[in-house]
DNA sequence: TAGATTGTTAATCGATTAACAATC
DNA sequence: TAGATTGTTAATCGATTAACAATC
């Protein structure tokens, strides 16, 4: 993996899968959870980019998944491809949301109106994938009341109640080490399952939940290794 | 994967590991290579927190890979471990550091100073792991000039002269994604091995770069996925 | 000693790949 | 038709895990 992951993971509780069938299996394998999520990646950016129809083959070149292993993964859920002329990118986009059931809408609390915290709030890459950041936080209180990507920075006081109000899942932390653990603890304490860690710190939260902690360092490692051998 | 992957991966090329004695094999598999550079990222961290020792089940807890992998994973490269006490996180630091050959100084070259960019400059996560950010190039007049992070913010006109002079392998590409295949091009000329794409373009490289690409939108759909199921 | 944790075995499961018939 | 690419099989390889003796 990572792969890579090859990239942080979550925890496992793998059941059967690849019934063979159309069927829907009842929890996909991380592996497969992962591929998948990566198609999708390179699958929305194809579409934007005006893409009709790709290939196994394309797929392959952008995510460095074995191109078999590609349609095997996909195979397994329906027979999305045309023999010939590969997958229609639109069409494919719908089944793997469906797959993933994230084809709804998810909406982000973020924490941090620093420069990382502006530019999460003004880029698309979440808003992509159906990801929209509802409230954002900040502990200085010059910034609170100022406007970052359309939305106002609030007082940390204000978590619990929008998140209740706005049904937030996700929380991610664009907030200095030294912050992040305290803040960790609000978003649990305020419901929030998954938490995104921009910071270095090593996250303590409850089983329950989920921390998936940015490692730019840790994949450059990784890709550096197979470089210099 | 993570992850992850776990996360975005590397071409493969393996070739025969886990030779079973202390010798270090040829070429790490990608799930191996991956898998140390996670134990780096948490133990870095651990010995920032003061912690001397740290046991395979604390690995593990923080990496979610299982505490016996990553035994495994260790004792393929020596007796690292002291029964019934853990691994010394400092010497394990330099172990695997050793392992994954990048135990040396790496330079990167960090191209956008905008919010992306200032908040790349201004952190450590990537001078934790031994890369350190030696030149920052903009194609903002205003922002020429200027200084970000300790760095004087060049025009990228430079690029070709500082990877010479500085040695430069990464390339980090944090602007906006209609100009991040340009600057790609930019950097595979100027002979950079592996970039870091922190836009959402899919970008074109020839075979011998390396393109990671950062997509936490994508980690964040896999998280989702199990919460939800 | 008693408790903890490593190092290692053995068994299983999933990932990976080449190959190719089916078919667009 | 000819070329391309899917869907699927079969064979192999590596990852994963439980279990436990060794030993700190």
């Amino acid at each position: 993996m990572t792969r890579q992951d090859l990239v942080g993971h979550v925890a496992s509780n793998s059941s059967d899968n690849h019934d063979g069938g159309e069927g829907m299996p009842e929890r996909l394998s991380l592996g497969v959870a992962a591929r998948l999520s990566r198609y999708l990646q390179v699958l929305t950016q194809a579409k934007k980019m005006g893409k009709e129809t790709i290939s196994s083959k394309e797929l392959s070149d952008y995510t460095h998944v074995n191109s078999t292993q590609i349609r095997r993964d996909l195979s397994g859920f329906g027979k999305f491809g045309k023999r010939g002329v590969g997958y229609n990118v639109e069409s494919l986009v719908s089944q793997i949301r469906k797959i993933l059931r994230t084809a709804g809408q998810h909406n982000i609390a973020l924490l941090g109106a620093g420069h990382l915290g502006k530019a999460i709030a003004s880029s698309d890459i979440f808003a992509d994938h159906g990801f929209r950041v509802v409230a954002i936080f900040d502990s200085d209180p010059v910034k609170i009341g100022t406007e970052v990507g359309n939305q106002v920075v609030r007082d940390i006081s204000d978590l619990h109640q929008l998140v209740e109000e706005e049904d937030i899942v996700v929380g991610v932390l664009a907030v200095p080490s030294h912050a992040s653990q305290k803040l960790a603890d609000e978003l649990v304490r305020a419901g929030v399952k998954i938490i995104f860690n921009y910071s270095e710190s090593l996250l303590v939260v409850p089983p329950e939940v989920t921390v998936h902690t940015s490692s730019p360092a840790v994949d450059l490692l990784y890709a550096l290794y197979f470089y210099l051998t």
